[in-house]
DNA sequence: TTGTACGCGTTATCAA
DNA sequence: TTGATAACGCGTACAA
């Protein structure tokens, strides 16, 4: 045993120690961690032992400080000046740039209208000059998407995506919700707030359906719960309602429904537009019909405290942006494996609890 | 402007800039930064200008990898041998501890039995020779508590509460539950699942109450639910019952309150222990029970999947170790201010969403 | 009161 | 195939 120049102290063993219990310097024992070969055979299984005796584990620390390496990321979102939901995804994609900075991650935003298929391919195509190591994408644009998708999997460019999950060509990792579950779980709320049965209208408003493969889920998972619990005095129907914006369409829309189902128990809505359904519900001053919808939007809430819709069902977005960079990080910089799909818990939100959320 | 030796590359402002535009030496910089005097004045001026005019934010990287300082913290907690519940805190801590350990920091827990008062004097009584630098503490004896909170003060060493709120010495942060909203939402959910009116139970199981604030304030917030919305049908009753370790004698405990209230409609169960009631709805075949309860135990969610209970109330118990260590390294090392109060949000669970939370 | 120089653990470069 | 050494940004002992 003997105890040359420093000692270690805290136990923490670093590549010194390694390298002294080896009797090599430590730019072997860098090979051997970093796989450069240069290193012969024997050096290299006598270093590896010891590094498994000392159960060494590298610090993080030193090694972003070393490496100037730069990570650029791009988050391409919806721009949340079109629609408030996104202000937490990008709450979130800033608060990981934050967190990571010091480790040289920079994370530029590529904002898109969500209602504008050109604006996505505009801000898409834009990512392709800059070079980035990463992207974080909500692809909301199926199709278009796709071709992305592909065109980064060729550039070997990882990328990650969150709030709409499209497996085609492998992503690092989905962050999101479970839409399916999400249904059965809004099924649960109608149910157990009814006094009996009745009519259970699925609304989809201002969505093209066929081609948001999420919403078909939530509906889903909706109309299976009561299926599966042979809940036979429960129907479930889905309607589609346009135009939102145009009260007095809307509300005719609605009339007109209510007519059509005069035993109708509450309303489902599949997106963040319950505010919708609640104004509605205000003016006819209809009391006694369950509201389910998504997301915390400062309409929503307004009539949650009101009581106008009953429970909101919370994706967590400020944390699938988070997650959505912070994995990408994970990946890039720290070699940690990363789960594949990461689905973020389905909050139940009331007028109770809702205070801890926002 | 001269331009010497190396250039500030990437945009992040280091000491060595501050020195160069300032005219002085990084020695004196990080006088001036540290507050350690033996500057004058002028150039104490002229660099904190300097520094705000290029906002400097420290390296924490470089900061951490310098200061060869350990933080030694407690955490002063029930062992989870005695109650399942403390597990997950538990886990908080050693995540907290994973997280912070290449800055330094190694947290010590010391586990007291939560039925035991000496035992929790013991525990505590053993942090004092240790000399540590923050402790985080679930001060489940108030009387005990108070006493070690009061030397702690004393003694400089700053401390975190959480899981149960003593405000009488300042601590540096709350992180838990809001006590009193959770009865409010326990009344929501009881209130929303009934068909009608009838008799609600606050069934404190195995509790000290009198002694125990926080019981107390979870049965206020229940009561008031009804209170405020002038439900008069629905009447609170609060019960106590003992020894749920002795299937026969609970039980006729229960019985003999079934005999008491005919019309009963629901149980809320102040602590972890729903799963006792709901063994005993089981064994008596009761059905359209309403059960509310606290916390993800294995039994309870157990009888959460079959139905059995309907609701728990989940305080993040991980995240009130996790937090709790956290928050202490934020004012120990990073110089963050803390939020005094950390509530975490009021998770409601069910047969649905329950696979999220776990 | 001020400046210089070394060290923290890791990586990368260069010479041997 | 190896080892010595200079960085990375910051803190600090010590010299001036």
């Amino acid at each position: 045993m003997s105890h040359p120049s420093k000692e270690n102290i805290g136990g923490v063993t670093r590549i010194k120690d390694i390298a002294e219990k080896a009797g090599v310097s430590t730019g072997t024992v860098d090979r051997v961690i970093h796989n450069r070969g240069k290193v012969s055979p024997q050096v290299r299984d006598r270093v590896l032992q010891v590094i498994s005796e000392l159960n060494y584990e590298p610090n993080v620390l030193a090694r972003a400080l070393v490496s100037r390496r730069n990570y650029r990321l791009a988050a391409l979102i919806p721009d949340p000046g079109y629609d408030e939901y996104w202000e937490a995804p990008s709450k979130g994609v800033d608060e990981a740039q934050e967190q990571l900075r010091p480790y040289g991650v920079e994370v530029r935003k590529h904002l898109f209208d969500q209602n504008d298929v050109e604006s996505f391919k505009a801000a898409a195509e834009s990512l392709s000059d800059v070079g980035y190591n990463g992207i974080v994408v909500a692809p909301l644009f199926y199709r278009e998407s796709l071709s992305y998708m592909r065109r980064w999997s060729q550039e070997g460019i990882p990328f990650n995506l969150f709030n709409t999950h499209i497996p085609d060509y492998k992503p690092l990792a989905y962050i999101g919700q479970d839409s399916y579950q999400s249904g059965l779980l809004a099924g649960k709320l109608m149910h157990f707030g009814s006094k009996g049965g009745g009519t259970c209208l699925i609304a989809h408003v201002d969505e093209d359906v066929p081609n948001s493969s999420h919403l078909i889920k939530k509906e889903q998972g909706f109309m299976d719960y009561f299926q599966e619990k042979g809940l036979s005095d429960f129907k479930t129907i889905s309607i589609d309602l346009k135009g939102y914006g145009d009260e007095i369409s809307f509300h005719k829309q609605l009339d007109v429904t209510f007519e059509k189902y005069p035993d109708i128990l509450g309303f489902f809505v599949t997106n963040s537009r319950a505010y919708a359904i609640a104004a509605y519900l205000q003016k006819r001053a209809l009391k006694n019909i369950l509201l389910v919808g998504y997301d915390l939007l400062q309409k929503n809430i307004a009539y949650l405290n009101e009581g106008l819709i009953h429970f909101l069902i919370n994706q967590n977005p400020k944390g699938q942006g988070f997650y959505g960079v912070q994995m990408m990080a994970d990946h890039l910089l720290f070699n940690k494996q990363v789960e594949p799909i990461r689905y973020l818990p389905l909050d139940i939100i009331t007028k109770e609890n809702v205070q801890y959320y926002i």
